[in-house]
DNA sequence: TGCCTTCATGTCAAATTCGACATATAGTTT
DNA sequence: AAACTATATGTCGAATTTGACATGAAGGCA
C-alpha cells in the first residue's frame, strides 16, 4: 500500500497511525478496511451521477451527514450502511460483489 | 422467492411475518437480506471444511454463539461480522464478491 | 448408559453505529 | 456582498450489534 493511501485511512479514524502500527493489521483486517473504502468510493461515483447526499439520505431514512461519512469512509460507517446506500443508487449485488472483488469500474 | 425460503426468513426474526408483511419489503431491502443469507450460506460451508465454530470464534476474538447465529441467518448478525468471518475462513474479497453477486460456488 | 463434542438459542450489559442537529467550508448565482 | 446549494465534520442520546455466558439438543462412542 502506498504511504498516501495510509495517510487517508490516519485521517479518517481507521487505526493506522504510525507505519509501526499499520503493521499490526492482520491481512484480514486490511482486506476488510479496503472492501469498505472500495464501497466508499463505488457510492459516490454513483451517486453523484445521480442525486446529492441528501436525497439519498432520504431515500435510506438516513441523513446528509451520514452519507458524507460514509462516502469520505469514515470508520464509524458500517458495511451495513455502505451496501444499503449503494442498492439505493440503484446498484445491483453483482455490481455492489464486483466492487467488493476488487473490479476496477 | 419461494414459500420455503419466506419460512426461513420469518423463523429468524427478518421481518417478513406474514405473506402481505413480506411484499412490503422494497426489493433494496429483499436484496440486503439476500446477500445476508448467500453469505451465511458460503460461511457455513467454507467453515465446515476448516473448522469448528469454535475455533473460527477465536479467530476473530468472537464466540461461538455468534458464528451459529451468522450461519443460521438470525437478523441480529451484521453484515460486517459476516464479512470479517469469511475472510478468517481464508476467504478472499474476490471471493466474497462472488458470494454477494449470488455466484453459484 | 454416561461422556464428549458440536451446534443452536436465549439473555444481557457493554460497545458500536445510528439519525439528527448544528455548524463550517466552498462554490455558484443574483 | 448576500443568498443559496452541496458537502464535511463534530456531538449526542437512542438504537442496534456485540461478546459472553448458560443451557439445550443431537450425535458419536466407550
Amino acid at each position: 500500500m502506498r504511504k498516501a493511501k495510509r495517510a487517508r485511512l490516519e485521517a479518517k479514524g481507521w487505526k493506522v497511525g504510525t507505519v509501526a502500527e499499520f503493521l499490526e493489521l492482520t491481512p484480514e483486517e486490511s482486506a476488510l478496511i479496503e472492501i469498505k473504502l472500495a464501497l466508499s468510493r463505488r457510492l459516490r461515483e454513483r451517486r453523484q451521477k445521480r442525486m446529492t447526499q441528501a436525497q439519498l439520505a432520504e431515500k435510506i431514512q438516513s441523513s446528509q451527514s451520514r452519507i458524507a461519512k460514509a462516502e469520505t469512509g469514515h470508520s464509524s460507517v458500517s458495511l451495513e450502511l455502505l451496501v444499503r446506500a449503494m442498492l439505493a443508487t440503484g446498484a445491483s449485488p453483482k455490481e455492489i460483489g464486483k466492487a467488493i472483488a476488487g473490479d476496477q469500474k
